[in-house]
DNA sequence: ATAAACTATATTGTGCACAACATGGTTTTG
DNA sequence: CAAAACCATGTTGTGCACAATATAGTTTAT
């Protein structure tokens, strides 16, 4: 490999990666402003998704397998999330180490205000829904690769 | 639209940012070990590309249109680059306002071991050529559609 | 020429993201 | 059953990312 290959590597390195994060941040600008009216921040907002969607509470653990979020954010995130009155925290009675999230009730109310989210983001997206669908497949098949 | 369309909406939004949110986190932990060799974080190595592109110095203002971050972000980032030794920041003599980054041999140097990290982060994607070109126009497409 | 508008950078404060470590509860094992 | 291993959560420290504000230099308009 001569010396304008690595050149030119170290440009195009500029690709994927940097698409990813450049697409990751404009999504979460795109999103800010939304989720200004709920008083959430787009990492809750992804909490209150796990819990809208179950019934029951749901411990902190299970909450980091589904976002792929470790103590250290988890656990400051809820204590905010707690402060704004959104959840609560229980110990597990049958393992004390575990801690219990629930949705208060002005937690459960939210749902309402976030009806419009998805459509009003797929609509900034300017996809069709089949475009939609195949480049969620493609953001599948790498996501599996480098996992 | 009815309650249970407004609930598959709310779980079927965990589609496409949820997974541009995972992939970047998920990049960002492929990049960590590997930029952990030059000391560099990843948005630290964005900076380095940047400059080891130019044969001039750079201004902070076009670094920050280049990455498309503020200088709420690059301001103290720089600083811990300048504190590695890595770039030097001079004010530009035509408009005191600018100031100028420039590498130092130290970080002209870093360039020589960074050769390999492109070609290992492409194989790490599990990619054809094809493969990752047709993926880089779909986040073009939708980058250009969110801009 | 000078006030007003604009520009480039810096600073402050908030909220992730994550590594490393601490703690207290639970299970396993000799 | 007691020591060891393991587990769920919490804490601390570092580094982004960004909104909001401050500051000093430059340009524009009158």
């Amino acid at each position: 490999m001569n010396k304008s290959d690595i050149t030119s590597n170290l440009k195009l390195e500029k690709q994927l990666c940097f698409r990813l994060y450049n697409l990751n941040k404009k999504m979460n600008r795109l999103y800010s402003p939304v989720l200004k009216e709920l008083s959430l921040t787009y990492p809750q907002y992804l909490v209150m998704l796990v819990l809208w969607d179950s019934p029951d509470p749901v411990s902190i653990k299970r909450v980091g397998i589904q976002l792929d979020l470790d103590t250290g954010t988890l656990s400051p995130l809820l204590k905010r999330m707690e402060i704004q009155g959104l959840i609560n925290r229980c110990r597990n009675l049958n393992d004390e180490r575990s801690v219990e999230i629930q949705l208060t009730q002005k937690g459960i109310n939210l749902k309402e205000k976030a009806q419009g989210i998805p459509e009003k983001m797929f609509c900034l997206t300017g996809f069709t829904p089949e475009q939609l669908k195949r480049f969620n497949q493609q953001l599948d098949l790498l996501l599996e690769n480098i996992s």
